[in-house]
DNA sequence: ATATTAAAGGATATTTTTGTCCTTTATAAA
DNA sequence: TTTATAAAGGACAAAAATATCCTTTAATAT
């Protein structure tokens, strides 16, 4: 469903949205540690999610990564577009170059109704949502 | 969503279904260029299906690959098991070993019922059904 | 029987994804 | 100002997915 590389940037972004005081920062050591992610992999995974101004970051000592934005702001639906694109949202189930009503695959009409179904998920569901989540105890991001 | 393997073996059953009679067989060269993929490795994406009893093969002069089975019974859950497995039907969305209602990842509540949609979607679609709308012309296998 | 056809199988190649290592740059504390 | 810290960046490595090539096996037609 989502790449490898995105599971874990889902899942550094909802560990730092949980963490408690709006703009705490954690290091990599600690986000690869609280997600159980391969730390250098997870360290180039934050840069691209600075990069598309999802996460900031601060160099030296007490530096770290932290959200700038209100988690209530920032939807899943960014993080899994900045990570893997939109084929997601947009491609099609069979592979065919374009998904589209005019030309469409055997199964487009009812894999579009999925698709769709997954695209809502993520556009609605933001980090606080999930973190919040988290920080109660009823979900868990390792193990 | 599916592996770029799964697609092809897809789109390669529902090509052998879609010819008319109900067993004719076509030939690994009509069935790649049907559905645009490479030929060499649909030869082994063909094997796989015929070694999970999904399609039939007959060697020498006017052999090829057919569908035994009623198609109105083949779903398109059995070809995507057969290919990727049962990750995409169980797995975690974020990448838990396990998926469970004990130990849900951030996401895990609304992502099964994405999930289940999907599920339900591909157990209740059968072969013939996809089949026909290429028959019919409402749908395509390329381009 | 022999030749031809087409799938099966094995080995190998390419590409993409995932992952590591080491150096450089920025920030802050001493 | 020097040193320590931590992210950024570049080069490289390993693994997995995708793809090709060539030989072998089975079936048919001549
Ligand atoms: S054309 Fe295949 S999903 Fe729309
Ligand atoms: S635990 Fe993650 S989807 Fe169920």
């Amino acid at each position: 469903m989502f790449s490898k590389t995105c599971k874990y940037a889902i899942n550094a972004m909802i560990y730092v949205a949980s963490l408690p005081g709006g703009n705490e920062r954690s290091g990599l050591k600690d986000i690869s540690k609280a997600i159980n992610s391969p730390e250098a992999f997870t360290a180039k995974i934050l840069q691209q999610l600075v990069k598309s101004d999802l996460l900031h970051s601060m160099k030296g000592p007490n530096g770290g990564f932290y959200i700038h934005r209100d988690t209530h702001q920032i939807f899943l639906s960014e993080i899994v577009q900045a990570i893997d694109g939109d084929l997601i949202f947009t491609g099609c189930a069979l592979g065919l170059e374009k998904c589209s009503e005019d030309h469409p695959c055997p199964v487009h009409h009812k894999f579009k109704a999925v698709r769709d179904h997954l695209t809502g998920m993520l556009m609605t569901t933001s980090l606080k949502d999930v973190a919040d989540s988290v920080n109660v105890g009823s979900s868990f991001l390792k193990i």
